[in-house]
DNA sequence: GTCTATACTAGGATAGAC
DNA sequence: GTCTATCCTAGTATAGAC
């Protein structure tokens, strides 16, 4: 039975998440990963073979929720909704899944060598979906002329900043970290800013 | 006469800055940033000392255009003016600095380690000028009433992350490069956003 | 399946010739 | 002031005992 084995690699992904989150790829090395999972380093290439295969592993196991956080786009029409919605799922991702977010983050800025193709390619098409979705609003007049691209680019920035700058964040704020109502305040204010910005008119209003 | 030496010097920092931002500090090798400058490698640490050392000078030479940009806070007050203003300096450094914009990014997102507690200093004293002028804009009613933290790190993710995250926004829109109209479509998107957002009443309507 | 002890190599740093 | 040749440490990876 592989029930010891199955625990230790959820162990070392958490702990190789954390880790290559705080200091990035290069600057992690597999020892701080296996003390900070309290095993001994031949136990890390036991698992996953080699330093760039468990990187790989982490990447994957990161990028579920980041895809789940689309859904609005597929399950509604309502401008207001959507936005709402979509905006509160991002802000969700960086609340609870801030390692994910920053080696995601790093990933990126870095031109995502190690994503595998397919994962961006389905980033593409709900990024497709997305944008479609905001320019027929726009055709509609649901709201104002705005450019979908360069709006989901603010999203996305403006969202993730809680995850990948919270070093600035907690500096500015004073706050050590962001408390559960912090995060509300952000996603409103963000929510706020943004369908007032776009001049959404719902389709149901109320 | 350093004639010679300033040059390299400017070499080397111009490389460096290059291959920091595109694979972050652990991951350059000292001999990349010397083949790209021209140079051999001795002659890096004949300037510089060190990797780290070399590091630090890039982060300082990256600085002074990143203060910079919050010059509008100091010189104006109505709200329209400085947002506009802010906004477009913003984006004007992810435009020009794209290098030592994301080496900044990378810095942040560790935990700022390289950074000289002096810079950061001056920039949270920004930051503190910057989100009193917005609390009184709130206060005279100006604007609506936002948060001033939050709505100064949307302003910064978002104009950030045209340097920042080019390679998804290249992959996204299919161009390569961003061109100067790109650029001007980018500061007028987001401008239009966080005014209307932002509910802004200037003081000088016309 | 687990871990200790060790091999191998990349890359930061420097000595010393020019 | 410049560069070649070399040292040496840190860190990835593995062999092989348990």
């Amino acid at each position: 039975m592989a029930k010891i084995g199955d625990r230790n690699r959820e162990l070392i992904i958490q702990a190789a998440s954390e880790i290559f989150a705080a200091r990035g790829y290069a600057a992690t090395k597999t020892m701080d990963i296996a003390n900070h999972a309290g095993l001994p380093k031949a136990n890390v290439y036991y698992y996953f073979k080699s330093k760039k295969n468990l990187y790989r592993s982490v990447v994957e196991s990161v990028i579920d929720p980041l895809l789940q956080a689309a859904t609005p786009f597929y399950e509604n029409d309502d401008p207001a909704t959507v936005l709402e919605q979509y905006i509160r799922a991002k802000i969700r991702v960086s609340q609870q899944h801030p390692h994910a977010s920053k080696v995601f983050a790093s990933e990126i800025m870095h031109g995502a060598p190690h994503l595998p193709e397919d994962i961006a390619e389905q980033m593409m098409e709900q990024t497709r979906v997305s944008s479609n979705r905001i320019a027929s609003w726009v055709k509609r007049q649901l709201i104002d002329p705005v450019d979908p691209h360069h709006l989901l680019f603010t999203i996305w920035a403006a969202t993730q900043t809680y995850a990948d700058f919270d070093w600035q964040i907690s500096r500015v704020t004073g706050k050590d970290k962001m408390s559960q109502a912090d995060y509300d305040t952000a996603a409103e204010q963000l929510t706020r800013l943004i369908l007032k910005g776009c001049g959404v008119k719902s389709i149901q209003p109320e």
